[in-house]
DNA sequence: CCGTATCCCCATGGATACTG
DNA sequence: CAGTATCCATGGGGATACGG
């Protein structure tokens, strides 16, 4: 944690902010269930699509390039007909996996508390209280 | 982790998926900077819009709000002239931000590692390298 | 000081069709 | 099987002006 001049906290900012460039990478609608799915080992595009529901083709392939870019997953193509690709971890994507997996805990242990504080904050403003 | 009747592995199913809620949740462009801007100790509205680069007084706004809701930050009206409003983190909250504070760490040291990545991957698919 | 209300741009991402 | 290409709807979020 830093202060600038005038004694004010300062965090994050966008040029010098390691976590922005990683949680807005890993913090997409896709990503996080991919190094999930990848996490007990290697697997195939097809199976990978559908073993994440509602993943577009489109997305599916999108978001393993950018893992891959960042050197979270490793692509293999195995040149036979019809050609099979294995996408699976790095050690570098385990490492971001486990450490992820904290939060995943936390999550759990706290849904409801966070669903209580929900539904009672959409209580006291009459906001409708569809939410899961 | 469960497994299906084909044997396949499930995963993260949008119904019964607790990290897609707390994720989706923070993992947005603003909350996690809110959340550590407030980590060592309450501040008011305008000091954070002013500690956090970038940001609209929309977007501090909504998302405070959105924090308040689930239960992470607390919001004080002190009915002065002109008025005075503080936000700090509740207990949930402070328990959320350390526990994100795990994967900033691991963004922290491994960074270089990812960058390199990158660099690599730009120049073997010879796109720009103008990434950070 | 602390917001809300509007307008509006543009990136995300779904659907669909096509290829090696 | 494993993608790429294209079109297009949705909404996230910036800019600005105004209100208690």
């Amino acid at each position: 944690m830093n202060y600038n001049e005038t004694g004010k906290r300062i965090f994050i900012r966008d040029e010098n902010c390691p976590i922005r460039n990683v949680v807005a990478q890993i913090g997409d609608k896709w990503s996080i269930l991919i190094l999930f799915s990848l996490a007990d080992g290697a697997d195939r595009f097809n199976s990978l699509k559908s073993r994440i529901e509602g993943i577009s083709q489109r997305m599916l392939t999108q978001t393993l390039r950018e893992l891959e870019r960042d050197g979270f997953v490793e692509r293999t193509v195995y040149p036979q007909v019809p050609v099979k690709v294995e996408y699976k971890l790095t050690e570098l994507g385990q490492g971001l996996t486990k450490s992820v997996w904290g939060l995943v805990s936390w999550a759990n242990e706290h849904l409801d508390e966070i669903k209580t504080s929900r539904n009672q904050y959409d209580q006291e403003h009459n906001e409708k209280t569809d939410n899961q």
